[in-house]
DNA sequence: GATGAATGAGTGTTCATTCAT
DNA sequence: CATGAATGAACACTCATTCAT
């Protein structure tokens, strides 16, 4: 008995996984509002009501597809900032990695621009609700550069700047990658990365 | 006569803007997903079939209302910069009067945001091309930070900095105030505002 | 006053002649199917509620360009037939002058194709009395080959056959010519009303 | 499972095929102008989406309805024809079997009128290639009176006549049964099929 | 575990017609 | 004499969802 429910489990956790992927692919190939249930399914090789058998209703599996890519971006990034000691070791790492990441997975990138703009859940729940357990929060928490700036103002090894705003700005900064990359391809990433880093370097150095 | 046919165009103009207006509401409110002709028509109580006796169709009607964002963004922005003399006062003026407008515009910038990511075209045209005219786009040239900063250098008013990306950071740090705003409306948009004047004067500044 | 409605019944006229022209254009063009009143209008470079305020209603245009095809076809048909002395005369003259007429009005022809398989008035009228005076509907018997078959048989100029079912054959042969036409463009529809005649004469002659 | 995936076969083409008999008698009735889909599916009895369920637009649909239609009048005529040795008894045997197919067909000969002259297919194709295979193409050839004249010529049979125009007058002389009998329901079909046979007899015959 | 059939709500669009001017 | 504005009905088509198998 308990065989048999493992290897249903397992053959599930599979085509969920397929399926999971086929939809990122066409949301970022097709976009959010022209994607469908039968489009998915398609792509798959399978009929649109497994889809449905697999997970219940359009909104399940929008949460499913958010959350794998959360964990997608965690395990690339949150390694690299852990690695470094100093704050401004790990401020680098977080524009080095965060753009590394965006440059090398496109396709969820443009997947998670389309959700984050056009799905709007059936139930109350917020876009940042979506695919979040309190265990992946957590686990997020470390992605956000306001915790290394504060750490570093509070040994001194950054100067005083306005920390809030800056992390905000630095975000934005950040994610203007996305957009970019997404119009043009060709777009050198890891050149702006880098300056990025010299840029910020200026801010939080230490004015004498 | 004259006047007759002015009266006319003037009653043409009033319902279209009046249709774009509540178009704009609408897709703010409930997102472009979610958008539909009859709900705009609703809004605006008139039968759907007069939105489309204005537009003809959809994508008219997109066009008209992109023209009137970019046209509603640069009347209150350009002349704001237009009005510094020196670089480092355009700078400021470009971060302080795009956050402002953002701040006062919410509508049209969630509206705007929702059309920038979910609306396709139907004929080829890219989002950039839309409700565009050779006019509009040399005007709107003036809203890019670039010109700004590459002014700045030339006459060494600014230092030395990678002035491409720089103009990219920027532009990412200023439309992080969009969602930002969109997800917190209690957000203090100005203080943000002159924080990242500091930031970005640090940046700009001429390194002894 | 009756020279000022004298003048407007001109003007009226020439309209309503100029609005039927463009109607018979764009139904052959497009098809019966896909022609509306507003296309009508855009050709003759009018409003479309002008084509109303003319004919009222679609019915009453629709009534104007058949009456307008018969009197066309009338015209072009019944002196070449009243020309002729002998009935074989008159048979050949029917069959060149109708194909004749087909070859050099294929834009009416295509636009009367349309509408006798296409239109179905919104009263109960059949589609042979629409566009149809009393007077009219004399004058087209004219161009019944029935007559002119019944004619050569009772003074012996041709021989025995069945009228009825010949005269349908050939109404049914000559307008072979219409589908093939407009199929194949550059068909010799003469050559063919010549082997017709060739053909029919053989049917009709008197068997030794 | 064989006998599963068969009945699921069945099943589908059952409502397949009550769809298009349904479509037939509806266009047959109201004309193709006045045909729409949801007509279709109210005389079947199901929900419109039912239909586009089944042949994903209206396109297909008109499609098999004229697949379906060519089908049955093969099967009806070309048995006929192929039974008969002689190329005059070929030549009435076409005559024959086709006037009685269109007596006894008269719904889908209604429709097919309405067909052939109102639809305009979405997609490029001219209405002859509709619903056409490339075997049902070969087939169909048998039903062409042009062949049974050539060889009837061939092998002395016939006399001297302009071959193609004989073939192409035939087919009027019996399409426009069609319209007769459609516009006349006790129009005798029989009797002018008799009279054409005679008719041909005289034109086909060798001349002394 | 997965499927095909079917549905009802909703979409953008076309159209003939009405009406005040 | 002619127009622009507006409308309601109809249209083909898409979609997420349900259900029996």
């Amino acid at each position: 008995m308990r065989s048999d429910s493992k290897k249903v489990t397992f053959t599930q956790a599979a085509r969920r996984a397929q399926i999971v992927t086929a939809a990122i692919e066409v949301i970022a190939e097709i976009g959010w509002a022209q994607t469908s249930i039968r489009k998915i399914a398609d792509r798959v090789g399978v009929a649109m009501s497994a889809v449905l058998y697999h997970f219940g209703n359009k909104d399940n599996l929008v949460d499913a597809i958010i959350e794998e890519m959360y964990r997608s971006a965690l395990a690339a990034v949150a390694p690299a900032i852990q690695a470094e000691n100093t704050s401004a070791g790990k401020l680098a790492a977080y524009i080095r990695a965060n753009i590394a990441y965006f440059d090398s997975h496109r396709t969820q990138l443009a997947a998670l621009a389309q959700l984050g703009a056009g799905y709007q859940p059936t139930d109350g729940r917020r876009f940042d609700e979506l695919g979040m357990t309190e265990e992946l929060r957590e686990e997020l928490a470390i992605l956000d550069p306001n915790s290394i700036l504060v750490a570093g103002q509070q040994d001194h090894e950054f100067g005083d700047f306005a920390v809030g705003s800056m992390s905000m700005a630095l975000r934005g900064a950040v994610n203007a990658v996305v957009e970019k990359i997404l119009r043009e391809p060709d777009f050198d990433a890891h050149a702006y990365g880098e300056d990025l880093v010299d840029i910020c370097s200026r801010v939080v150095a230490v004015q004498r």
